[in-house]
DNA sequence: TCCAGGACCTACTGATGAGTAGGCTACGGG
DNA sequence: CCCGTAGCCTACTCATCAGTAGGTCCTGGA
């Protein structure tokens, strides 16, 4: 601890690259999920991240890796997220029900990873999407699994159960965004609303039935 | 018809302006929908239009006003369809089947018309959203409307009929994208799929119920 | 104490692409 | 037959931005 480390700040710090590598990324994250991709230029994400745009270069690759870097790191955290708050060993309804909490908590709690994943990383055509559409199929074919097991011994073509998980996730995610406009709304509520409404079908819900958790 | 027409071809033809707005706003429905707003060049659009650069700024402006010309467009023939297609004045469940076949037709039809309203307009946080989000929000009204009117002297809340509607679209686009990949299933399955989905709810069909059409 | 290597920067290049200046040509009305 | 105007183009300008060259400075080990 040197005498002139604050008043000559020799810039900020030296640091190692872990912990640039988690600024670099963050602010991405955040640039990314404000402007898209296109718009979103490596200066702007340079001075958010407080380093030089070299240091992105050296550290992360060009744009494209880095936008891949990003979506890898949010992807992987919902899907690890949603994967610890489900109740695997659960009845069918309750597996939907603690699956939606979990992914409406962490909407809730990371909207900029949340935005980044499904407004930008959708609409890219590019070798992004394939990464992002990989861990979305993996989402949908958790959803499909859950009907498959649920409906089995039923004449339900495979097709179908798997259009209707397509159909769910993309509730979830329209739902998701919807939320995001109305965060007023409690988590559990906006997970009800549509567990209702895939649960108990808008049918059932015409004649006054309603679905509710079974605990808590 | 002079001698020379084909030999030295004068261009084309001198068109009225009209049909260059008509032919500038497919090309750029094309040419946006590969894309994406921002790597489609205004060169690659006005190659496929057949015209000169200078021309889509003579008539349709800037970047972003002929983008929001071809959402305006696009967005009008889709609302148009459903409205048209539509029963107003059957039951709930059949109002919603006729809209949700309405809307698959059009998708079916007019595919790149739907990746360049879905997909690209949606997102862009630039002043088209607000153009494509108004329409957006009338499809979602209309559901809401449905909601309400079918739930109404029931205590279900103002916001949970609007989040379901938003829940709703949300599952039509996603599973319009779906169908894009699998064009081999008929649009009425499609729409039955969802229908099945949201009206009987998966309570229901776990149990082997299933909703099918009044008629035909 | 020296030096190797890694953290970090300034200041550039080169390409792409939006938008425009300034024309030329055909057609219809006088 | 002439000319105003509307259709249409070539050939630019200029800004933005991804990506890089080539360096400085610090730290930790020999």
């Amino acid at each position: 601890m040197s005498v002139d480390e604050q008043r000559r700040p020799t810039r900020v710090k030296r640091l190692p690259r872990e912990v640039r590598e988690r600024q670099i990324l963050d602010a991405a994250v955040r640039v990314f999920s404000q402007h898209g991709y296109h718009s979103a230029s490596m200066d702007e994400i340079s001075e958010v991240a407080g380093v030089s745009k070299p240091m992105i270069y050296a550290y992360l690759g060009h744009k494209e890796d880095l936008f891949a870097a990003c979506i890898r790191r949010e992807a992987s955290l919902l899907v690890e997220a949603i994967a610890n708050g489900v109740q695997a060993d659960a009845p069918p309804d309750m597996q939907l029900w603690t699956g939606l909490r979990a992914f409406f908590r962490f909407v809730g709690a990371q909207k900029e990873s949340w935005r980044v994943l499904h407004r930008q990383a959708t609409s890219q055509g590019g070798p992004f999407s394939e990464e992002l559409m990989g861990m979305r199929g993996r989402a949908i074919s958790l959803v499909d699994a859950l009907l498959v097991r649920s409906a089995t011994s039923r004449g339900v073509p495979t097709k179908a159960t798997e259009a209707m998980a397509v159909a769910l996730v993309g509730a979830g995610e329209s739902l998701a965004d919807w939320w995001l406009d109305h965060p007023d709304v409690p988590e559990k509520t906006v997970a009800s609303w549509l567990m209702n409404l895939v649960w108990m079908g808008l049918g059932d819900l015409v004649d006054g039935a309603a679905w509710v958790p079974t605990e808590g």
